[in-house]
DNA sequence: AGGGGGACCTGTGCGC
DNA sequence: TGCGCACAGGTCCCCC
């Protein structure tokens, strides 16, 4: 499901109601998600005070102070169908004013009643009452727990390249990154040691805006295109966090708060429609790159 | 070191 | 209605 957009519009739909809320349980549904939660999970969060919900990448990182005042990073990633959705568990008339807020992506639940979804995988009781619920059909997500002083160390940020929307992005830096490689620019993009948090869908997106073709090699795709691609990444990432992410999926209900941005896409998922600039008369093709759909314009991406 | 291919999972949509 | 296949927002691992 998601990538930077949307992890960051569930950070943003979690973080004031969590934030300085104490964690009351935890109750595991099954051993693992892509991997086994990590020795000492439950007990680490269990009591635990949630200082903090930030985000590097595709990652959510919730800085949490445990009973025994150690600091911890709880690390979450949504893999392609996680998500978190939250419930208050108070009053009918919470309900019934709408004020739960549920950042899920596909059609939301009413969790106030206690009902456990077949891919309810992890629930965490808050001391307010409210209910955070990890569902995951695939499993592809994961939760980690590093302890704060060694969260640079954590192995996916040692090596990650610089967050789009912020400064460390550079064309200098990104023309050295791209310079040694020998594989289409589509696909280094995808490369979160190149650039972090982008996916399949804003890599599309970002090389149409800036009339890339997918298909030039990274190493050549030089100085002039790279100061297009840069405004053209963090033009598309910015657009679509104000939208509230992208919900891709066939939706039978409207619970929940989805986003919308899919409806500006310029060529993702668009195959064989005409390309979105009016003066171009070219039609969107799809191709496999790495085992990944790429789509875009062949007449105005060179 | 970089790159290709497969693995990990479940669900959905489509053609027959 | 059922079956088989292709495909889906991502990473990780093995092998060359």
């Amino acid at each position: 499901m998601p990538e930077l957009p949307e992890v960051e519009t569930v950070r943003r739909g979690l973080a004031p109601h969590i934030e300085g809320k104490r964690i009351a349980y935890v109750d595991l549904r099954r051993p693992d998600l892509r991997f086994p939660f990590p020795e000492g999970f439950v007990e680490a969060l269990t009591g635990a005070r949630i200082e903090k919900m930030d985000r590097r990448a595709k990652y959510l990182m919730t800085y949490l102070t445990g009973l025994t005042g150690d600091s911890w990073v709880w690390i979450t990633h949504l893999g392609m169908t996680g998500r978190f959705t939250r419930s208050d568990l108070g009053s009918d008339d919470a309900l019934a004013d709408n004020s739960i807020a549920d950042v899920s992506f596909t059609p939301g639940r009413f969790h106030n009643q206690l009902e456990v979804a077949k891919h309810d995988h992890v629930i965490i009781g808050l001391d307010d009452g409210s209910r955070l619920v990890y569902a995951d059909p695939r499993r592809f997500g994961f939760m980690h727990l590093v302890q704060a002083d060694a969260l640079s160390q954590y192995p996916a940020f040692v090596n990650m390249g610089p967050e789009p929307l912020s400064s460390d992005l550079t064309l200098e830096d990104l023309l050295s990154r791209l310079s040694a490689r020998a594989s289409p620019i589509k696909q280094a993009l995808l490369d979160q040691n190149i650039i972090a948090g982008l996916g399949n869908i804003y890599v599309c997106e970002a090389l149409f805006r800036a009339n890339i073709s997918p298909k030039r090699l990274a190493k050549n795709v030089g100085k002039q295109r790279l100061a297009r691609l840069i405004p053209a990444i963090q033009t598309v990432l910015s657009e679509a966090i104000a939208a509230g992410g992208s919900s891709i999926s066939d939706f039978k209900s409207s619970d929940g708060a989805l986003g919308y941005f899919q409806h500006n896409f310029d060529v993702y998922e668009r195959a064989d429609e005409p390309c979105s600039r009016q003066e171009c008369a070219g039609i969107v093709k799809r191709l496999v790159q790495g085992g990944r759909s790429t789509f875009y314009c062949g007449t105005c991406q060179k």
